[in-house]
DNA sequence: ATCAACTTATGCTTTTTAGGCATAAATAGA
DNA sequence: TCTATTTATGCCTAAAAAGCATAAGTTGAT
């Protein structure tokens, strides 16, 4: 049983009539007549009624055009489904990123998604940059947006924004916008950082300011997640520094001051396998590509 | 794009190997290698990535292979209908038949239907015996019980069934089982009959007895079916005379008492249209001849 | 009754497609 | 570097499909 059998079927099946139907299929209808012979031979089902004058479908055939109907309908749009996923216009791509990108890049690129391919489905999953290349080689994730490189034979990345850190104070801190001139004037303050073994960026970053400054950082409470380092501060329980794009997160009783005045900035970068060739990754790095990230353009 | 390329899709989808999948499909591995590449020229569309080492899907080669292997088994289950049908033992045959068949051939016919074939579907249609040749022509029906024949050039026709007739008396009548001898009894009652136009048996055969008996009925009321009879006479407003087999509809506060000494009968034939060649006719046809409807076996 | 018109089936030939064999090309691993 | 392994390509053969001519059967008109 082939296609272009159930196809010529289908369209005696309309026509009732082996001429006809010859012409409007574009074969001569001795070839047509032919193929529904080994058609119902292959069956072994008498599928049409003819006498020399009519042709009428018997039950079996009947009951055969109407399912051969749907099946080539079907065909017609998986067809079409598999060529839109060769293209890349339908998929899913698996999304591994930091708390903090939620604040930043992530809630422009999937508006820009949508946009411009509205049949790709994004599947988020926070995680820390630690377990990021990990999930990024067992396939569990497609791509993922990571704070700290580490260069990988198997893995290409490319930094996508770039912003400054803050100074994160609970509101009844003397501290302020105003009065703050630089992070020497918490010299004195417990800070609450994520762990070292996680994140060194934070911590490499910070020291090397406080070393200008003179001063080491007084660590009294470590915790990979933003949110709890926030939550942390608002109780009182210490001062911290986290990249400014956190002010987005509607944390209260919370200040968030702007170190300027240091070159230091924290970077967010875009990681994905390099031999990743499916047609959806390539869409996603170009509308990340087409999108503008620049320092503080999304952080008014 | 062809059901054996699709085939052959699936072979390699599953197996991740050319070669494997060739021999496991009995065919050279370099057919087996043109025909994906056939496949994939026509969608347009990469469906492996191959390297001189490894095969694996790509996205929509993972898409259309789940949905190839679907449509690979709907074919098969297609196919398998297709067939069932064409052997009569699937489908559904529209049966026509007067109200009296309901109390006697009707019941162990579908029994034995159901037994033999269980896939076979019935679909009943109460009808006087005026509509049955019109309904049998139109294909409204397949076959159906009548009491009436008419030699049709289109239509074949076999009795099945013969019953003596009944008296139908009210409760309260004087003449009861005992006490019967015949018609001439009634032959002062006011009857209830089918119209003459629409069913000559009745009146015919009862006309013929009660000339033996030298009377002529005195018709009063007229009815097409069978179950207002009974109503009638229950509420006192004549006797009839109707098959025997009327006995089974419990009619309730009406008596039956069977006219025996007679020679004449009603018979039931089945009627179907002559080259019919649906093969479910076939087989009722069968079984219709396997049951023993032989006079009163169906009465007991 | 005969003939013309029409429709599907069959015989034969050509064209197209599929499949096989040998082998190239590429790669991983010893 | 060599071997084993695996997919792709060239070329030939075999099988299948399609075309053309025409047979055979049926209907309806003259």
């Amino acid at each position: 049983m082939d296609f272009r059998q159930l196809t010529y079927f289908m369209g005696v099946a309309s026509e009732l009539h082996f001429s006809k139907a010859s012409e409007k299929m574009f074969i001569a209808q001795p070839a047509l007549s032919r193929q529904i012979q080994q058609l119902e031979k292959e069956l072994g089902v008498l599928l049409f009624e003819r006498d020399k004058r009519n042709v009428k479908l018997t039950p079996a055939g009947e009951y055969l055009s109407n399912e051969a109907q749907k099946i080539l309908s079907q065909l017609d749009h998986i067809k079409h489904r598999t060529q839109l996923i060769h293209n890349g216009e339908e998929g899913e791509i698996r999304i591994g990123h930091p708390g903090s990108a939620i604040y930043s890049v992530i809630p422009p690129l999937l508006s820009a998604l949508k946009l411009f391919f509205p049949n790709i489905k994004t599947n988020l999953s926070e995680m820390l940059d630690s377990s990021v290349i990990e999930a990024l080689k067992k396939h569990e994730i497609d791509v993922a947006f990571i704070r700290e490189l580490h260069p990988d034979k198997y893995l290409t990345s490319k930094v996508v924004f770039r912003e400054p850190f803050a100074l994160i104070l609970p509101e009844s801190h003397a501290i302020n916008e105003n009065n703050f001139e630089s992070l020497a004037q918490v010299k004195n303050d417990n800070f609450i950082l994520p762990p070292r073994n996680s994140s060194s960026v934070y911590h490499d970053l910070l020291l090397r300011i406080c070393e200008r400054e003179g001063f080491l950082p007084n660590v009294v409470h470590e915790s990979n997640y933003g949110a709890t380092i926030l939550k942390l501060v608002e109780h009182n329980l210490g001062v911290s520094v986290m990249p400014i794009s956190y002010k987005f997160s509607s944390a209260i009783k919370v200040k968030f001051i702007e170190i300027k005045n240091v070159p230091e900035r924290t970077n967010l970068s875009i990681i994905w396998r390099k031999d990743d060739t499916n047609p959806v990754l390539k869409h996603f790095l170009k509308v990340s590509d087409s999108l503008d990230f620049s320092d503080g353009h999304l952080l008014k």
